[in-house]
DNA sequence: ACGCCCGCCTGTAAGC
DNA sequence: TGCTTACAGGCGGGCG
């Protein structure tokens, strides 16, 4: 699933891949994806033409900047953003086709629809798109002091996890990595916030900032259901590096303890009950 | 303020 | 074998 290191995979690609490119030609076809825009007609208009000029990312979600103009993209669940020829069959799920002058494609996939496409115009994102203008801190664009992330801790008296996957607290993080990082911390999901001890604040923001730039590095997870590829296709590599996720039943690498899953929230959350306290 | 469930979706896999 | 159910989960909304 599109976390922060896959988003960020992307986004890399893209200032490669597209950016400088004009675009010539847009299809639309199912209105879900585009939802927030009632006039598809007027959305396709707007984009034609346009030249992408940066390609940005707040937490999950990507900006491309198209002059005064944001296209914001969220991958949600199953979103792909790929590079095609024009001659290239389409996959089952495309939802937006985005072609360029100087030639080539990029396709919005998306089978579960969660995610989704807009356009805003970049002195009006702030007001009208809380989602974004709400967001916490970018764990990788932001340095913040590890005593400040304390303080933001104890302000809040909740469990762990539920911070860490709040996008108003910290922006891109999903459950994948938040069990990581919190088993890299070697803290349970379950903690209270305000509970940590100095020490432990340190190992879960170096946690944090480590094991994100780590899984960047390997260009994100791809799991077993190979919802993420980048660009061209391809899986990232750093779903061998899980140490909990989807590992329940294996022997915990740092102390051989057995993983185990528990649920929570209605949701799965995998963890060492021996070396994460 | 917080915890937790639901609905939105489809593909896959487990269970009867 | 074939149908049904559970599960995957980002995110907003709603309720206790």
């Amino acid at each position: 699933m599109p976390e922060l290191p896959e988003v960020e995979t992307i986004r890399h690609d893209l200032e490669r891949e597209v950016a400088g490119k004009r675009i010539k030609s847009v299809t639309i076809t199912g209105s879900r994806s585009v939802r927030r825009h009632a006039d598809v007609a007027a959305l396709t208009t707007r984009l034609e033409g346009a030249k992408i000029d940066a390609v940005k990312r707040r937490g999950k979600y990507l900006l491309v900047s198209l002059g005064d103009d944001w296209l914001v993209v969220h991958l949600g669940m199953s979103g792909q953003l790929r590079k095609h020829a024009p001659k290239d069959a389409e996959a089952p799920h495309t939802h937006v086709i985005i072609a360029f002058t100087q030639g080539g494609q990029l396709r919005y996939v998306d089978p579960r629809t969660f995610g989704e496409i807009f356009v805003v115009a970049k002195d009006e994102l702030e007001s009208t798109v809380p989602e974004i203008a709400e967001l916490g801190f970018d764990p990788v664009e932001d340095v913040i002091s590890w005593n400040a992330f304390g303080g933001m801790l104890v302000a809040r008296k909740v469990k762990l996890k539920t911070l860490l996957m709040d996008q108003k607290f910290i922006a891109g993080l999903g459950n994948i990595y938040s069990d990581e990082v919190l088993w890299q911390a070697g803290l349970r999901y379950d903690r209270s916030s305000d509970s940590l001890t100095t020490q432990e604040v340190r190992r879960l923001y170096r946690a944090l900032v480590e094991t994100l730039h780590e899984a960047i590095k390997l260009r994100g997870s791809t799991l077993s259901d190979a919802q993420y590829v980048d660009l061209f296709g391809k899986p990232g590599g750093y779903q061998a590096e899980h140490k909990v996720y989807a590992r329940d039943g294996q022997a915990c690498s740092r102390c051989r303890a057995v993983i185990v899953r528990h649920k929570w929230s209605g949701r799965s959350t995998f963890l060492c009950e021996a070396c994460q306290v």
